[in-house]
DNA sequence: TCGCAGGCCGAAA
DNA sequence: TTTCGGCCTGCG
């Protein structure tokens, strides 16, 4: 891969294994949106970026190689080796063949912690575009104005003490439904025990999972997204509606219980059942299989 | 209309 | 330990 800066993007030639769409709508990220050139605008670690591929060639634009060699290199995982990964999954059985052939651009960012727990506090019994939509709302009102892009304003995540500072009221006119109390409970508890949720990224799967799952708002599957998305913890096995039936359409039976599946997929995949996680999970929502 | 969506909480079995 | 009802909100 052949890495150069021209005119405010980051050009990375010869690249493999990365598709935006593949990568913003397999279900880990909530801020990114498609434009009309088939080009992904998004918000992370408080900067605006702009992705669009061509061929082999993806141009990361609105940057500089500063910042992608201190920010996005690690955001896009660009130190693993995806080919790997899929050739390995791709001997396990002909589903895991289809669906990382299917998504073959796939690679799990390394978002942020805080980001992910709120975050992913708000996508329970949600739907996406209401969670991107509170998100987005609670981002305007606590967040920091980065700047425009496109005609378009962008604003940061708000910090847990930014955060802090909005009432369950505030909270839930973002949007956030009956979450509002979680949210409040989550983020006063951090400020207030001035925890960083950073640290549990050097915790091990079981601890990690153990603290995250004290949290007001978050259970099973909340905490194993929190953990394989912010935490960087790839033996996880976040079980969703989607992961469920296409678990049940391809390896289990009907009447397997969510922490059975998990447990399964887990024993089953091993190290790599984040991976298969979305690779499946992906093939199963785009296809709509079990529906 | 009313069920339901990328679940969780608290109570009850 | 496992099962169940209720829950913001907006869409089909």
């Amino acid at each position: 891969m052949k890495v150069y800066e021209k005119n405010n993007s980051v050009i990375l030639e010869g690249i493999t294994d990365f598709d935006p769409k593949h990568i913003f709508e397999c279900g880990q990220c909530f801020r990114w949106h498609k434009q009309e050139d088939d080009s992904y605008t998004g918000v992370a670690k408080g900067k605006i970026l702009n992705v669009k591929r061509e061929g082999d060639t993806v141009y990361l634009n609105n940057t500089n190689l500063e910042d992608f060699n201190n920010i996005w290199f690690d955001y896009f995982d660009l130190g693993r080796d995806y080919t790997e990964i899929k050739n390995i999954l791709k001997g396990m059985d002909e589903y895991l063949d289809k669906a990382s052939d299917f998504g073959w651009g796939i690679r799990i960012l390394q978002q942020d912690g805080w980001e992910m727990l709120i975050s992913f506090i708000i996508s329970s019994n949600n739907r996406i575009p209401m969670i991107q939509k509170a998100i987005e709302n609670l981002s305007k009102k606590f967040g920091k104005y980065i700047g425009e892009y496109n005609g378009k304003e962008y604003y940061s995540f708000p910090t847990p003490e930014e955060l802090n500072k909005a009432s369950q009221e505030d909270i839930r006119a973002c949007q956030t439904g009956f979450r509002d109390k979680y949210i409040k409970s989550t983020t006063e508890s951090i400020v207030n025990n001035k925890d960083d949720v950073r640290r549990y990224i050097n915790l091990s799967t079981e601890e990690c999972l153990k603290e995250l799952l004290k949290f007001n708002g978050v259970g099973p599957k909340v905490g194993d997204c929190i953990a394989l998305f912010g935490m960087r913890k790839y033996d996880t096995f976040p079980v969703d509606v989607w992961v469920k039936r296409v678990m049940q359409e391809f390896y289990v039976n009907e009447d397997m219980s969510l922490p059975k599946i998990r447990a399964y997929a887990i024993d089953k995949f091993g190290d790599l059942a984040g991976f298969a996680q979305q690779y499946l999970f992906y093939y199963a929502r785009e296809l709509g299989i079990g529906r």
